[in-house]
DNA sequence: TTGAAAGCGCTAACAG
DNA sequence: CTGTTAGCGCTTTCAA
C-alpha cells in the first residue's frame, strides 16, 4: 500500500497556517511575509512536497499529456522522432503517452479513443498505412483537440504538419543512380494513398524526366510497407525479361528485404543492381554492402511537431503551419557502380 | 481552445436529476428505477459522456500511469517487451510512460524523479548499463512504490524481477561452437556489475569446462554495450598471436559490431571465426551472414512483469518473486561451421 | 498579511 | 428509490 504523499494540507496543519497560505508562500506571492515563506518553503523541502498532478489537473482541466501515434516504435526513424518530441515536452512540463498503431487502422482508431479517454491535452500523429477513413481525426478536430500530424499526413484536413521533401529526395536519387551509370531504374511504392508515396514517385518521375529516362510501368511496383511485400516485389522485378540495374525503396525495410532477395538470386550488389532506400535506419551500415539512404532530420522533426502542438495547447490559436524539412542522401557503398565518382 | 467535456453534472442537469443519481445509474447500482437508468445511460452515450479519470484519480489517488523506464528503445527487444507490458496494461486499464535512460545512470534517475512526480501507480524497470548505486530505487521502496525490474536488475534488492536463464543459455552457445570444431571460443562481455554480464560469464565458463576446454583469459574482453567498445574489443580479439575460432557477443548490438570488423580483417564468418550474437533482433536474419542468436521471450517477459506489477498496485501485497524464462538458440549461418550438423 | 470558501468531477456515506 | 453532503488537493476570489 503507498503512502499518501504529502498535500499542502500536511504543511499547513504542521505549521499552523492555512492552507493557501502555504500556497502562496510556495509561488512566492507578495502578501506572504518573507519570513513565512521561507519557513513553509523550507518545511516543503522537508517533507518533500511535490504537488499533485492530479488536482492541478482537475482544476485547469488539463492533464499535461501528450498522446503520440505512430506506425511502429521499434525503427530508428520513429523512436528517434519519438525522442525528438519527449525533449521539448519535458521542457515545457509535459508527458507523453506513446501508442503504436502497428500500421493497423483499426489499432490507429483505437488509440485515438484511448488518449481521448485519457484526456490528452494534445495529439501528435503519424498515419498507419491502411488509413484511409480520417473520421477519427475529423472529431478531434470538431472537439478541438489540438492535433499535429507528421510525415504521413491528411493533405484534405487542415492540420498543422511536419514532412520532409520527398519528392526532392526522391528525384535525387534518381540522378544519383543516373550518374552511376544505372539506366533502367525500378522503383518500389508503398500505397498510393500515402503521400509519401506519392511525394516520392513524383520525384521519382521527375527525375526520370531530367534524366533524359524513359519510364516503364513495370519498373515501378507498389506495395504495402512490409518486407514480406517488398520481397515479392523485388522478386516480380527480378523476373523481368529485362530486370532493372537500380532500384529504390521507399523505406529502408523495404530495401533490406530486396537486398536480401537480390543476393538470392545471385545477383550483386551495386555491379548489377545498384540499391538505395529511404530513411536511414540504424542497420544501413550494417548490413552488406552498407545501403545508401536518405537520412532524415528526425529529431527535429519530432521537437518541431512538440513545439506547434504545445503552442496550440497553450495559446488556444488554431494554427495549419505546414513545415517541409529537407534530407540528406547519404551514400554507401550499394549505389556506388561508377569508380569515377572520386568516393 | 479546448471544449468542456461533458460531466456527469451536465447530465444531470439536462434530465434534473441529482449527479449522485447519473452516477448510481451509469454503474448500474439497483437502488435506481431501471427507467431512470435507461434513460441517464441514453443520453450519456447520446452526449459521448467519458469519465473524468483525473476526478477519479484524486478521489482514488491513482494515476493508473505505468512508469517503464529502459535503456533505450530503438532494439526489437525492448520494443517488444514494452508492447507486452502494454497489452496487459491496457486489458487493466492502465496507460504506460516510457522513459528511455539511454543506458545514462543520470537520466536513469531523472526519470525515477519524474515518474514521481508525475504519481505513476508504479514502475518497471531494467537498468542502466551504467547504474551501480541504487538510492533511486531504495528510495522508491521506502515509499512503497510498487516496482519490478526486468533483464537487469538489482538483485541484492528484494523486488520481483522477470529475467532469462542467461547461464543456460551461454552454456549452450559455447557447446554449440564445440560441436561445429571450435576451441578457441572468445566471449566480448559487458560491465562486470550488471547480473546479465555475469550470469552469461558463468554460462560460458561452465561451457568451456564441460566442453573439455581451458579457459583463455585473453579471450574475455569486457566492454560497454555499444558498437564502439565493441569494435575495439573484436580488433583486440583478432590482434591476437592466436586468434579465435569463435565469438560470443553478449548481445546483437555486440556481434554485428563484431561481424563487421571480422570482415574488415578479411576473414570469413564462419569459416574462419564463427559468431554468436544475444537477444536476437530483428537485423539478425538481414546481415550477410545471418546471425546465430538467442531468441528472449521478449513478449511474454513485458506482460508477466505487467502482471506482477499490476497486481501489487492492486493489492498492496508485497512480493519478492523472481520469474526466470527459458530462451532458445535460433542457430543461423554465422555459427555453422561444420558441415555435418544436419541443418 | 492571512484565512475562509467555492469549485474542478467524481464517489460514497448518510439522509430522507 | 433518490438527494444531500463531504472530501480527494489545489487555486483563487472574497473577506477580514
Amino acid at each position: 500500500m503507498k503512502k499518501r504523499p504529502v498535500s499542502l494540507k500536511d504543511l499547513a496543519n504542521e505549521l499552523g497556517v492555512s492552507i493557501s497560505t502555504v500556497s502562496r508562500a510556495l509561488k512566492n506571492h507578495p502578501n506572504i511575509s518573507p519570513e513565512l515563506t521561507h519557513k513553509i518553503k523550507e518545511l516543503a523541502i522537508k517533507r518533500s512536497y511535490v504537488p499533485n498532478p492530479l488536482a492541478m489537473g482537475l482544476l485547469r482541466q488539463q492533464t499535461k499529456m501528450i498522446g503520440v501515434i505512430v506506425p511502429d516504435i521499434v525503427t530508428y526513424f520513429f523512436a528517434s522522432i519519438i525522442s525528438g518530441i519527449e525533449s521539448v515536452a519535458e521542457e515545457k512540463g509535459y508527458y507523453i503517452v506513446i501508442s503504436s498503431s502497428s500500421e493497423l487502422y483499426k489499432k490507429e482508431v483505437e488509440s485515438v479513443n484511448n488518449l481521448l479517454k485519457a484526456r490528452a491535452d494534445g495529439l501528435i500523429v503519424c498515419l498507419s498505412q491502411e488509413t484511409k477513413d480520417f473520421s477519427h481525426f475529423e472529431s478531434l478536430i470538431r472537439d478541438e483537440i489540438p492535433l499535429v500530424f507528421f510525415d504521413r499526413i491528411v493533405e484534405s484536413l487542415k492540420v498543422p504538419s511536419i514532412i520532409v521533401d520527398g519528392t526532392e529526395a526522391a528525384k535525387n536519387i534518381t540522378h544519383h543512380f543516373y550518374e552511376n551509370g544505372c539506366r533502367r531504374i525500378a522503383y518500389i511504392s508503398g500505397p498510393e494513398h500515402l503521400n509519401i508515396s506519392k511525394d516520392r514517385k513524383q520525384g521519382y518521375l521527375k527525375g526520370l524526366t531530367e534524366c533524359g529516362l524513359q519510364f516503364h510501368p513495370e519498373l515501378l511496383i507498389e506495395c504495402n510497407l512490409n518486407a514480406a511485400e517488398a520481397t515479392l516485389a523485388t522478386r516480380q522485378l527480378l523476373n523481368l525479361k529485362q530486370i532493372p540495374d537500380a532500384i529504390f525503396g521507399i523505406n529502408d525495410t523495404v530495401a533490406f528485404a530486396a537486398m536480401k532477395e537480390i543476393k538470392k538470386h545471385q545477383l550483386r550488389i551495386p555491379e548489377d543492381i545498384a540499391l538505395v532506400g529511404f530513411t536511414d535506419e540504424f542497420h544501413s551500415k550494417i548490413v552488406d554492402p552498407a545501403l545508401t539512404s536518405v537520412s532524415h532530420p528526425t529529431w527535429k522533426m519530432g521537437q518541431e511537431a512538440a513545439r506547434i502542438l504545445i503552442e496550440i495547447i497553450e495559446t488556444g490559436k488554431k494554427s495549419k503551419k505546414q513545415i517541409k524539412l529537407q534530407t540528406e542522401l547519404v551514400i554507401r557503398k550499394s549505389s556506388l557502380k561508377a569508380t569515377k565518382s572520386g568516393l
